[in-house]
Formats: C-alpha cells, structure tokens, sequence
DNA sequence: TTGTAAGCGTTATCAC
DNA sequence: GTGATAACGCTTACAA
C-alpha cells in the first residue's frame, strides 16, 4: 500500500530527449542531433538544449537504447574459456586483461568480462535464470574455441582469437603466440649464463595450459626445436618423461643428470616437479642446477620458476587493433625471467 | 561497388523472435514467451520453436533489447575511481575483481569495468567520440566519490560504493574497511613475535593511498589508536614524520630507534622509505629490525613490506549481497604478512 | 493457450 | 536548419 511513499525521491518521468523536445517544444531529432551529431545544428539551438538537458538532470543518451538502434555497442567484450575465478588466477591472464583495459580505454565504453564456461547457451535461460550472453561491439577471446564466440557479437568481423588454432572463418580476426620463438630465446639465454651441458626434458603428449586438444604434439615439437636451436651445442641429453612424472622418476633423471648444469622441460609441470624434488634432494636451485619450463602456470610464479610466457601484454594491444582492422599476426612468446635460473656451476 | 560481394555470408535477415514467429506462423509473443517465459506455453510447441530457433541460427533474445525494455541489464559494472590501467596495477583491485568476478558469475550475466576517470560526462560526446558512461544492473564503485556514481545505473538502489566516506544517499549500500582493527591485529602480531620496544612513525596529515579528502586526520588518528591497542605496553616511542621523510630524516631517526625492534608506520611511504635506507645502513630486515606500513600499495608488495590491506577479498562478496539486499557493513582490514618482519632481536 | 498492441529511448531517412 | 516517421528487438498487459 505505502510502496511508493518514497516515490518523491525519483523523478515521476525519467528525463529522455522527449521530455526535453517537449520541454523545449521542438522535436526529439533536434535534441537527439545537440548531442550526437553537433554539425546538424545551429550552435546557438544546441547550447540551449544542453542547458535545458542539465537543468532537467539528463545524463545524456542512454547507451543502450543507443546501441539498440545502432546495433553496435560500444563496450568490448573480453572472454575466457574458463569461469573468470579460475582464468582470472593466471598471470597470462591477469596480463592481457591489464593491456585490454589500458588499450580499450581509448576508444571503447566499457569492458566487459565474460567467460565461456559459465555463459549457458542463451536458449536454456529459464524466466528467473540470469540472462545469457552478452553483446559487445567487440570481442576478444582467449583460449577460448571458435564456436563457442558466436553470439557475443553480431558480426563474425569484429571478433579476434588469442590462442589456440586459426579460426576456420576467414573473417575472424587472430592473435597467435609463438611459444617456439620464446623456447628458443630461452635456450640462448642460458648459453649466456655459461651453460654448456644442458639436458631437455620432453612429454611426449603435452597440452600443457593451453587446453587445446589438438597440436599438442606438434606444439611440443615446435617447443624442443625452439630450444634446441636456441641452446645449439650445449644441448647434450633429452629424456621422454610423462607430464606428471612420479617422484622415483624425478629422482632418477636429477641423478642422471648429474653433470647437467642446467635442465630444461617442455612444460610447466615436470619443471615444478623436478625443481621441488631437488630442493628436497638439498640441490641448490639455482647455484648448482638451472631449471626452467614452459607455459607459466600459477604455480610457476610461486615457486619462482623461470619460464616461457604468452606475450599477453603485447596481446591486449594488438588483439584491438585487429578488431578494428581484421587481420591475423603472431607474437613471439616472453621469457620470465625467475629464480630458478642462474650462472653455470657444476655440482 | 563490389562492397557487398561477400553478402552471402552474412544472412540477409537477421534472426530473430519477428523471423521465428514468421516461419512457424505464430505470434512473436509466443515465441518470445518459448525464452522467457516457459510456463506460458504447452511444452510442446514450446520446443518446436526453440528447435526452429535453434535450425534458424537464433542466438537467443537480445540482452540489449531486453534490457532497453524491462529497464534492467543483467551487467554488474565495477567502477575504479583511476584509469583502468592504473587501477588494475594495484593488489587491492586486482583481488576485489577477482572476488566480484567469481561471485557475480552466480547470478550476473557480465562483468563490466569502467573507470570514472575515463568516462567524460556524457553529454560532452561528439558524432565519432566513444560512447560515454556504460549502463549496467547493479554498480560496485571502489574508491570513487559518490558524486560521480550516478548515470551508471538507473536507480540510486543498485549502487554499492566500497570504501570512502559514508555516502549521503541513504539508498546507497556501503562497505567500509576498519583499518583499525587491521593496526590492531598488526601490533598484536609485532607482541606475538616478541616485539617489546616497537616505536611508532605518525604522519600528521596522512591521506595515503586512500584518495579521500576529508577524514585524513581522523583515519591517521584511528589507525594509531589501532596500533597502540595492539602493542600494548611493547609501544614505547612515537615520532611525527611527513608523509615523504627526505633520506636525512630517515637516518635521523633510524638512530634515534637504535633499541626499536620494530617500526610501525601509519602508511606505507614512510615505511618504504625507511625500509630502504635502513638496508642502504646495512640493517639487516627483519633479523635486526623489523617495519610494517599501512595501506598495501603496490611497491609494498614488491618491496615484500609487511602492511595492513584493505579486505578486498572479502569485499567483493559482501558488495554483491548488498547490492541485492541493500544496507551497510564494515570489513576489519587484513594484515600481509610479508618479509619485513620477524622475530624480535636486538640490535 | 495464444494473439494484439503499445511501448522501452534512441537515431536514420527523408521530407519540409 | 528542423521535424515527422519508422524502425532497432524485445516484453507484457490485456483481450480473445
């Protein structure tokens, strides 16, 4: 019953370029043209208009409404695969969504983050269910497959891949990494700390942190050529290891590697595995031993290890540059330069 | 000419509820009622038209035309008072969108960040310049004054400011942080790790990194009040300091604090610069003195400075629940622990 | 259960 | 330089 007592505090009608026009006794074209298109009028009609505008508490033209009948937003959009806790935890991520944002603020709205996983289809949404999809002038998606980036956007030329294959539509725009280039920076930079006897471990199938189900071993291979072009002569062993080695295996391969001075893997994953047992082994890391990996999971931060990243800062800028341009590139990957690496000395 | 050559790609019509209602020869009512509304429909019909939506490429309702026409977006914005460049360098931020990332998936269609530094008022956008303010659900402000919180969203109700001063919009939800108590918890922490001769640096007009105007003073005095209540009888001296000491009085005082096992700042500049000149002296931290800030601000953490942060974590739940159920609350501070103290030893 | 009609706030088109 | 008209895609009383 007293539900609207309050009702003082609103305005009983939200002002909108029609109850300016009608304020004013001219047309809603006239008000909307003072703000969006200053050319189409005499300056002197529009200064008053936007003096009314202020007066009558008017925020401007509602953006939405405004891309309603534009059908172009102006907030881009940014989508991960995974739910946003989980994405957001990776430094790959946190990276390229910091170069989104300073790139976006420029020339977009607003930036929306979305992620794939936790955006249901939008027909399954039910009557209280939260609304579906976004809509966004632009999207970026990273590690994020093509099919599941349609409908974010209306127009399939004003999307732009980080990661992953190359979208089969030609006209989707595409970032890729080249981890290989990265692996192979890698390998010359441990030559120049002095490394002469180097040993590489490789996983034979490894998707590491990419969740792409497909190259996997042609990744992997790019990877190994990568290093050993980058580390040349001192590349002396290479063992074959399974991504999540057992601790007897770890501590068989330290042994081997005895006269190693340095230990690179393909991976993440074996890299901590290995750098954890030999603390315990009491090895010094990085006095006596090297070890670096590739993909820079969460964990490999922590741990201080050193690694292979995705260029994501790089990444922001280019992917909105090619969302206004089309078009496709690749970025060399990072080397993250950590603990876990130093000048050679033997043990 | 030829610009329409590739026209065949891209559908003439757009689908949409007007296009399914055409081809099965029914209303747009009930197709739209099919999404939105289930129980308006006999099952049956129902899932022939989502499975002539689904042949016809229908992406599922427009989130914008269905905000534009209930009057509600299903976006929560996060809104930062700096550049979203700038902000999203800070801890503080990066773990309140974390927190408001992973709680907002539950029942928020989007995330959208802006920053209302970049958001020029609306009205000054010309033809070509960027959409002005975003237009979202619910609004979660962070260090933003709560002038500048309005045109995001269209009632005063779905706005939640964290931080800063009480807003004066009674409608308005607030979440405060009580760095006090994080002082308190702090100096209990110094008495805990045997600390009995902690001297205290005040800084008459401290503002800190909370870009607040008015209570500086006040939170100073708040924030020692914390600290002293903590320490107990272990607080022996303070001294009053400007916010950016210059080196000499840095040394100056480090020797005047020769038998201080600890420092306690009430902001982390001044802890900073200490921390620096003590090693500069050769003062070994935390072995032979240990010096906690106030306020977490980026260089603190690269600094590994043990300081109090704002509970962002913790604030990006709460945000969410006010913003539903609207109200206040306050949030104790958290302490990060970090390498700048240790146990007490002298000097 | 289904259809009709009237918008939500804005802007593009085309007359005047 | 200005104004009437018709959309943009969707929702929702209300009527059938």
């Amino acid at each position: 019953m007293f539900e609207h007592m309050f009702d003082y505090v609103i305005p009983m009608t939200v002002t909108t370029v029609a109850s300016i026009a009608a304020r004013l006794g001219i047309s809603r074209t006239t008000v909307s043209n003072a703000f969006s298109r200053p050319d189409q009028l005499s300056s002197h009609l529009r200064q008053e208009i936007l003096c009314a505008a202020q007066a009558l508490g008017y925020p401007g033209p509602d953006p939405l409404a405004q891309s309603l009948r534009r059908g172009n937003s102006s907030y881009v959009a940014l989508l991960f695969g995974e739910e946003l806790a989980t994405s957001l935890l990776t430094s790959a991520a946190q990276r390229l969504l910091a170069s989104v944002a300073a790139a976006s603020e420029q020339h977009w709205g607003g930036l929306l983050l979305a992620s794939a996983a936790a955006c249901r289809p939008r027909r399954a949404a039910g009557p209280t269910g939260r609304a579906s999809q976004p809509t966004a002038g632009g999207l970026i998606a990273y590690s994020v497959p093509e099919q599941a980036t349609g409908g974010f956007v209306r127009s399939p030329g004003k999307r732009v891949l980080i990661g992953g294959p190359p979208p089969t539509n030609p006209e989707i725009a595409w970032v890729q990494f080249d981890l290989a280039l990265g692996a192979h920076a890698l390998g010359r930079h441990l030559v120049e700390l002095g490394h002469r006897s180097v040993h590489m471990v490789r996983t034979p199938v490894f998707s590491a942190s990419f969740g792409w189900p497909e190259p996997a071993e042609a990744m992997g291979e790019h990877i190994f050529d990568g290093f050993s072009q980058g580390l040349g002569a001192a590349l002396s062993h290479t063992y074959d290891l399974c991504a999540v080695p057992t601790r007897k295996q770890c501590v068989e391969l330290l042994g081997t590697a005895e006269n190693a001075t340095a230990i690179a893997c393909d991976n993440d994953a074996t890299a901590l595995a290995l750098h954890a047992i030999a603390k315990q082994l009491g090895i010094k890391i990085p006095e006596q031993l090297s070890i670096v990996g590739v993909g820079d999971v969460p964990a490999a931060r922590l741990a201080g290890l050193t690694t292979i990243s995705e260029p994501c800062a790089s990444a922001g800028h280019t992917a909105l540059a090619l969302l206004a341009e089309g078009g496709r590139c690749v970025l060399p990957a990072e080397v993250m330069m950590r603990d876990s690496t130093g000048p050679a000395h033997s043990r």
